[in-house]
DNA sequence: GAATCAAGCGGACGCAAGTCCGCTTTAAGC
DNA sequence: GCTTAAAGCGGACTTGCGTCCGCTTGATTC
């Protein structure tokens, strides 16, 4: 008996995966990650992984239901990483609320830059629906709530401020297709959109 | 001769447009109001479109290559009000820049509130993509940077600040599938939209 | 080690998007 | 008003997503 995974990473108590279905499963992620890189997220249908794996298309959807949750998948572990680098960051004692807001914003713009094409996937990669209910989002915004309460506790901030919108706000800008726009097809840095979001940072 | 718009808005030089095209564009239009404020624009499919509007899959095709800019086309006119309004606005000169800014905001928030469906259209209507690179999106955010300019003219706003990344930015939230994140699904009102995007402009 | 049955499997199928190309209509020139 | 070529038309077709449901397999129990 132990824990597994649903497709939109949460975890659910069950049975333990049949062996067949675990060979599966590291089957299509391998096919999955190959083809991705070789082609791009967009120029690979799901027929395609599933014939490759040698799996059935059924099998393929019942596991991961669109192309995005796959890509997810994949994510996992650079998400698991990025956690537990975030989770350093915010123990650490010398540093204010408002600076472990910047270094996670920071942290946050290095994770797209690692990630975006599986993180975009040429339009195809999780629907923005699908992205703002997911586990991820709701771990990045309580983040920047919990720091931005923090501040306000120790009157660096605005009591008045609305800390709950300004959280949902702050994060906007790192909305993949917003950021995938402004790298890929206006061409700015990394650099400048990690300055540029730590300039607005209230306080 | 006159001018034509194409299927992203912009005017096009070109002869007028031939009466039975124009004919059809018209029933296009009708049809497609009818049936995405009656059913919503996600449950409508092209085929259906075509058919009620006694027109091939082609030619619907070729004037609107896809639900978002059929969606957009019944757009135009609402646009046009806003842009209108705006312009009204701006033009005022009693307003201090910010002040201009703020109301632009407000402006596009009950912009937003008035057109949610047709602009997000379940999941269905103009692609993140296309938005960001329509017309529509690029006069937003020129008029933010205008705006924005003009305040560091003036000695309100830091000189240093990176006013490009911040017009990006000051939209972000506005962006329609967060914007809907936010009033449908988690309940914010409009008004608390429009109050906190107003406290996140800059000085 | 046989029986049981839930979990897993997979391919045929349905559906809607979007393309293609031969046919029709319009309107401009004569 | 006839000719003509360009613009417009429309439905058959292709493609890829996602579902459905009868079959198979693996773990568990006795």
């Amino acid at each position: 008996m132990g824990w597994r995974l649903d497709h939109s990473g949460r975890e659910v108590p069950g049975g333990s995966e049949r062996s067949d279905a675990a060979r599966n499963r590291r089957r299509i992620l391998e096919v999955a990650r190959g083809l991705f890189e070789e082609r791009g997220v967009g120029e690979v249908t799901m027929e395609e992984i599933s014939r490759r794996a040698a799996v059935g298309k059924g099998t393929l959807y019942r596991r991961y239901p669109n192309k995005g949750l796959l890509c997810q998948a994949l994510l996992d572990e650079p998400t698991r990483h990025l956690q537990r680098e975030v989770m350093e960051v915010l123990g650490r004692p010398d540093l204010a609320p408002r600076e472990k807001l910047c270094e996670f914003l920071d942290r946050l713009v290095w994770f797209m830059e690692d990630n975006l094409d599986l993180l975009y996937g040429g339009h195809q990669a999780l629907p923005p629906a699908d992205r703002l209910a997911h586990p991820a989002y709701d771990w990045r915004r309580g983040t920047v709530l919990g720091l931005l309460r923090e501040a306000v506790r120790r009157d660096e901030l605005d009591p008045d401020l609305d800390v709950e919108y300004v959280a949902t706000a702050l994060l906007a800008p790192l909305e993949v297709e917003l950021y995938h726009h402004q790298r890929r097809v206006l061409g700015i840095s990394a650099g400048r959109i990690s300055a540029g979001l730590r300039s607005l940072v209230p306080g």
